[in-house]
RNA sequence: GGGGCUGUGGGGUAGCUUGGUUUAUCCUUAUCGGCUUGGGACCGAUAGACCCCGGUUCAAAUCCGGGCAGCCUCACCA
């Protein structure tokens, strides 16, 4: 906390610096804070290249879900945010664009928050009949909004990188197997491809988003033990079909409203607690996937031995390009800086795998290479390289993934009292998982209580996934009624 | 939105308390030349800064007010 600016923060005792310190100038260079505009940032090569694989990943799972692309305006004009206002009734703080140069515009057009309110009156469009039925879009983009007061790189901004899934049913029973599939793709992308665990949720009947029926959210945790959420999907109900007549007719010729869902990974937020989890002193570690440069070969060359030197470079280009058709993304660093300055370079932009090659490799017909995750050096046989790779690399992941599982899981505890809520989270921040009375509205003052007493904690939900067993004697940790929930609670970003 | 801290070449800083020999320190960086490369090399030359607006004063990087931006923290949170 006393760390003078300057001096190099340690993830450990200060991940707040830590994490500014990563992203910016002497760090890996993910962004540039000096725009000026607060809450805008500037996203440089090394956090675009990541961000982009991010969204395929995600394209890539909603496409599989027969989800299709779409893209709406930048703005949207003020009566469809009205609209909503007036029947789900909640209201973004959004950006107004009121002049064209300097003519004021008759009506003023909000720069865009969440899609909802630009995409229903045209779904209302689109939908005539239960032939319609499914319908289901999705697009990639960036969005803005205003009401955040501290903005972070990649954890909260005023603009940032959005995107969001607008679906239509005809029955509730099948919003709600939309949920389920929108949790199998946050497994498959954020815990399988970039092995960030979380926690499914459904979150208490009096904290949804407003609007919904009721919310969904995929957690995590930080380093510095506050929840993060990485995910929200919306179970809209009728909701927004009364707002903007999303109707259908039906088999029997009836007109209904649809029933909706949306689903909204935060791909900056994804970002930004992939850095924070998996990160170390030394920088970034990347899970391979994900990784612009996966293999950074390093030649090590000896003016003094001009001979060694040629083949050298020969032995790196030749492999560069082998490794190339085995589509590995791979870069040889022909810059003139020194060995260690290089490899320290690296391991700060998170490459999980190096190949350091030299004279002294080349007489043993070898190269030297060496996982981000360990520091073990391993002398590998030229002719072997194409089989240890695969190995290295699932070796690489394989640590991000249960480092970062260790940590998740010693960081969720039981409590039964909130005097045993209050000890664990002075310690251990993370989450705590509690007997509570109910999620549903009565439970608000329970929740409510938590938070005064133990200076924030906030009841984030139970789990969606599984009914977790209560033992009949089991009562809530803040009045000591009987307990009807188990339900997770954690301070927050 | 509250509280605290900060803003000096591209990056990191010294100087600010107590206004004036400051030609603004050092490191890094960039360019050129030389030398060099197995964990952030070295030598020489060159380049480059007091966030903006206002105030106090004979005199402001330094003190005061405001703005903008950043950091930390609390609150909020689609």
């Amino acid at each position: 906390m006393t760390d003078k600016k300057g001096s190099k923060a340690n993830k450990q005792d200060n991940f707040s610096e830590w994490y500014s310190q990563i992203c910016g100038e002497t760090g890996a260079k993910l962004v540039d804070l000096r725009y000026d505009v607060q809450g805008f940032i500037v996203h440089r090569p090394w956090s675009m290249r990541v961000l982009r694989k991010i969204y395929s990943f995600f394209e890539e799972e909603v496409e599989k879900d027969n989800h299709e692309p779409m893209l709406f305006p930048t703005v949207i004009p003020e009566e469809h945010l009205l609209k909503e206002k007036e029947h789900a009734g909640f209201t973004p703080e959004v950006f107004w664009v009121e002049y064209a140069g300097d003519k004021k515009l008759e009506k003023r057009l909000a720069l865009r928050p969440t899609g909802e309110t630009q995409i229903y009156p045209l779904y209302s469009l689109w939908i005539r009949s239960y032939n319609d039925l499914p319908l289901k879009g999705y697009q990639s983009r960036i969005t803005t909004f205003r009401n955040e007061m501290t903005t972070r790189p990649f954890l909260r901004g005023r603009e940032f990188m959005f995107f969001e899934t607008h679906d239509v049913f005809e029955t509730h029973d099948e919003a709600v197997s939309q949920i389920k599939k929108d949790l199998i793709m946050m497994k498959n992308t954020i815990r399988d491809k970039l092995k960030i665990p979380f926690l499914f949720f459904q979150r208490p009947k009096w904290d949804v988003f407003k609007g919904a029926d009721e919310t969904f959210t995929s957690d995590s945790i930080l380093p510095d033990g506050k929840r993060i959420q990485v995910s929200s999907t919306h179970d809209l109900g009728h909701n927004f079909a009364k707002a903007f007549n999303v109707q259908f007719v039906g088999k029997d010729g009836k007109r209904s409203y649809a029933f909706q869902t949306c689903f909204g990974p935060g791909i900056w937020r994804i970002f930004g607690t992939m850095i924070a989890i998996h990160g170390d002193d030394q920088g970034l570690m990347l899970p391979f996937c994900v990784a612009p440069v996966q293999v950074v070969i390093i030649p090590i060359t000896f003016v003094k031995d001009p001979e060694a030197s040629k083949k050298v470079l020969e032995l790196s280009k030749k492999l560069e390009s082998e490794l190339k058709n085995l589509n590995y993304s791979v870069l040889v660093d022909l810059t003139n800086k020194t060995p260690g300055f290089k490899f320290n370079e690296w391991e700060m932009k998170g490459v999980p795998i190096r190949i350091e090659i030299g004279p002294r490799d080349l007489e043993q017909n070898q190269v030297t290479v060496s996982a981000r995750t360990s520091k073990e050096k391993l002398a590998v046989k030229i002719n072997e390289l194409k089989n240890k790779l695969p190995e290295l690399a699932e070796q690489n992941d394989k640590v991000l993934e249960e480092t970062a599982i260790k940590y998740f899981k010693d960081n969720i505890k039981n409590a039964k009292t909130l005097d045993e809520v209050k000890s664990i989270i002075k310690d251990h921040r993370g989450f705590v998982r509690i007997p509570f009375c109910s999620v549903m509205l009565d439970g608000k003052k329970c929740a409510e209580k938590l938070k005064t007493e133990t200076n924030g904690v906030d009841v984030c939900g139970f789990l969606f996934e599984k009914e977790e067993k209560l033992a009949s004697s089991d009562t809530c940790a803040v009045c000591g009624k009987k307990a009807t929930k188990i339900v997770y609670a954690a301070k927050s970003v």
